[in-house]
DNA sequence: CTAAGAGGCCTCCCTGGCAT
DNA sequence: ATGCCAGGGAGGCCTCTTAG
């Protein structure tokens, strides 16, 4: 923590940095000095699912400005949240990445999200959309207590983007890319697993539309037909997508009444 | 005494252009 | 691919004034 106490005491006394503080003595306010800044945490969340491009986040971050992105990231940095990363040949291009800091703000993000999803309308409508947002919703939407017994590895494959789902011992893990050894294959559109999840669509009515399940051989023992709705029942169960705004929905008429 | 409004200043943010 | 810079708009903050 000696590093996040130097840039703020740092931007406090020399009061050169763009850094604003609320100058509290106060756990949460230290938490906003550093992460309250608008984009912040939306760049944080970028970087849960792994490491990523400057022009990978400027595509994910529509809205913000060049600058404003080198300046967060900049700021992450210098408090040890985010490091910069070269890939090895042939890419060797720079990457972004949270550090052991960085990932520590996984929990606040992830209860941040289930807070919000009272306030999130059921489509994206006008609204910015990207596959990647829907994997890191199945995070604060996730049901340990629903979860197979038995360790699953996901691979979805949404839009033209690849994730990979893990969900072990009660808990679930979401990365970009390819699983390497996956238990199912789904493939569909974002908006399609958000129908599926928000309940719109049953598993039979999405299996018969946009979704596809594929199932390794080594798991498919049983008619390929049944295997296929029973993984992907045993997926959509395991989150309570929607659950949320219902709640959220609930207290506006019980506060009106 | 308190709350509300006005005005000036400052910070933040975005856009577009440009350099490395 | 990365990120710096200038210009301008929007909004926040601070101070002062005024009305109740």
């Amino acid at each position: 923590m000696a590093t996040l106490d130097k840039v703020i005491v740092d931007a406090m006394r020399d009061g050169q940095s763009s850094r604003r503080s609320y100058s509290q003595y106060c756990a949460i306010a230290r938490a906003l000095d550093l992460v309250g800044e608008r984009w912040t945490l939306l760049l944080v969340r970028e970087l849960l699912l792994g490491p990523m491009r400057y022009a990978d986040l400027l595509d994910d971050l529509p809205g913000i400005g060049t600058n404003l992105l080198a300046r967060r990231l900049q700021d992450l940095e210098e408090a040890g949240i985010v490091e910069r990363q070269v890939l090895p040949r042939p890419a060797r291009s720079t990457v972004y990445a949270l550090t052991r800091q960085g990932q520590l703000l996984e929990p606040a993000i992830v209860a941040l999200g289930r807070f919000g999803g009272r306030w999130l309308p059921e489509h994206p409508g006008s609204e910015q959309f990207r596959p990647r947002w829907a994997v890191t919703g199945l995070k604060h939407t996730f049901r340990p207590d629903q979860a197979p017994k038995k360790a699953r590895s996901y691979q979805l494959e949404l839009d033209d983007e690849t994730f990979h789902v893990c969900v072990k011992h009660g808990t679930l893990i979401a990365s970009q890319g390819p699983a390497p050894d996956p238990d199912v294959i789904i493939d569909t559109t974002a908006l399609a697993l958000l129908d599926l999840l928000g309940g719109h669509r049953t598993v039979r009515q999405a299996l018969r539309g946009t979704v596809q399940v594929r199932i390794p051989d080594k798991v498919a023992s049983t008619a390929p037909r049944d295997a296929k709705i029973q993984a992907l029942e045993e997926f959509v169960s395991m989150f309570g997508w929607g659950r949320s705004r219902s709640r959220h929905r609930d207290s506006v008429v019980a506060g009106s009444a």
